[in-house]
Order: C-alpha cells, then structure tokens, then sequence
DNA sequence: TTGCGTGCAAAGGTTTTGCATGGCA
DNA sequence: TGCCATGCAAAACCTTTGCACGCAA
C-alpha cells in the first residue's frame, strides 16, 4: 500500500503523547475524550476516534474488543515494537467486570499448539478468556455458604 | 446461587424451540425478533433480548462476539452437554464464521495453570477463542500476494 | 494552492430500561 | 394472590458520518 500522505498536526501529537504516558494500561476511546476535555486540551471526539483507529492500522496502538457491548479498549504499543511486538491476553471476571491483562509463557505455547495441531491461528487482540478472579471466586464461595 | 424460581412461558418456549432449529448456525438476536415477526408470532424484542441473555447464563445458549461493533451473535448449544463431565472449547474463526469445536488436553493443562498461578478460574463454556482457521489462512495469504 | 485533518452535530445501530400489564404457579 | 415475565416506547450507549472550515505542506 502507497501510505497516502500524512499531514502532522497538535491533535495527533497530543494524543499520541497522551497514550504514551498511559502505556501498558487499557484505555477507551471515551477515557481519551474525557482526558482531553478536563485538560482543557480541546482534541473533537471524531478526531480522537479516526486518530486511533488510524493508530491501530499503523500497528502503534492495539485495540482490543472485550465484549460486543462495552467500549473498545487500546493500548500504547509504540513505534519501535511494532514488527513482532509480544502481546498480552486478557482475563475479564464476570463477578466484578475486572479485566486482567497478562503477559504468559504458557499462554504462547499453547497458541502454539492450538496453531500446530488444530491449524487454528488464534488472535490474541480478540481473544478474551472469562471467568472469575480470585476475588470473586471467594465471594462466590461464601455466598454459597450461606 | 438460590436460582430463582423461572415461570415457564410461552414466549421462553418458542425462542428455544426456534434457537434449536438453527443448531449450529450462529445468528443475532436482530435475526430472532425478524424470524418472529415474520412468522406473526409476536415475542417482544425485550423479551428476547432478556431471554437470550438468561439462556447465556445457563450455558444453553453461547454468545459470541464477533467485533465491538456488529451485533452479537448467539448459538444454540443445548441443555445436555451443559451439566455434562467433559466439555469442549470453541474456536471461532473470524474469516469465515466457522465454529470449531475442540477437545483439548493442553488447553486443560493451560487452564490449570491459569488457576494455579495467575488465580483466575476460567469458564470454559463463556470463553471462545477467535482467529482464523486453515482454510482461511490460506485465503488470507492468498490475498496479500495479489 | 491543494487536499488532508478537524470539529460539530446528527445519525446510526444495537442493546438496555422504566413502567404498566399479563400470566404462571 | 404474589411475583415473574412481557411489551412498548424511550433512553442509553458507543461509534460513524456529512459537511464546512482550518491548516500543513
């Protein structure tokens, strides 16, 4: 693809600034909107919501799709990761809607596996595991106690 | 969980015996309020709604997520392999649509070793991994050659 | 000067909710 | 009779889009 020109502009500088000082936690496009207005930093929504999802093309931004009704969440990957970048998956406890991102070994193998043996190339940007955190698992016990 | 005590309607009734007529097949929950409508049986689009959902929590129904912005899909699983021992995971491919079902041994072993050391206890029949499939790797590889 | 980027407001589509009514047990 | 389920319409929600204007190159 012939990468059409692109222009440099305060709202993209901004918002990639922004991200990188959030980088490694989940943010969602509305978090990003509300970041700017309470700076007084006017950035449009649309102009938030093109900027990232042009992010996400250009690999500096992941987007993750946690559940088809609640807002999509990004992250800050950064330019120099970008080839080959390592990613981490997500756990969301459906006690307390707590979302757990986790770096993890086994997680790679058996994606490995999955890939090998079933011919199944997972996406991790997609793949979300549910479940309950310990947290809630505790609670779930002692309410079954009861 | 005291499970609630759940009327049996004719509505509840009717949505499974449609749901299980498309066994295999995942649809919306846009496709279920037209199929009704179409057929003059008239069920509620909240009712629907609200019964898919509950069907999700009793594991006879699974949801799948296909991106943050189109709708949800829903597939008919069935009450028997829901209490049962085993269970399988699913794979569902986001190129073609695909829903691969799999016994595992390692995701077993994965799933372990969630609980152990990350101390999230996955649900098995709410978690659906997404990727592509062979068929449609190939396809995919194909494309980009062009 | 060219045309990409921005901002606003409005539209888009799916899903949820409030509230009165209906129907199961 | 007591609640749960239903249905309608309206609301809520995130995201996209149309269009005129501004601004980078």
């Amino acid at each position: 693809m012939p990468a059409s020109v692109q222009y440099k502009t305060r709202q993209k500088d901004e918002l990639i600034r922004y991200l990188s000082t959030v980088q490694g936690k989940h943010i969602t496009a509305g978090d990003v909107v509300k970041h700017f207005r309470e700076q007084g930093e006017q950035i449009g929504q649309s102009t938030i919501y093109r900027q990232l999802e042009r992010l996400v093309d250009e690999g500096i931004v992941s987007k993750y799709t946690i559940d088809a009704n609640s807002p999509a969440c990004f992250e800050y990957i950064g330019a120099e990761s970008h080839q080959g970048a390592e990613h981490c998956y997500h756990c969301k406890c459906e006690g307390c809607g707590k979302l757990i991102h986790l770096h993890c070994e086994e997680m790679e193998e058996f994606r490995e596996h999955l890939k090998k043996e079933h011919g199944f190339r997972m996406d991790p940007f997609r793949t979300v595991f549910y479940g309950l955190c310990e947290d809630c698992q505790r609670k779930g016990n002692e309410a079954q106690n009861k």
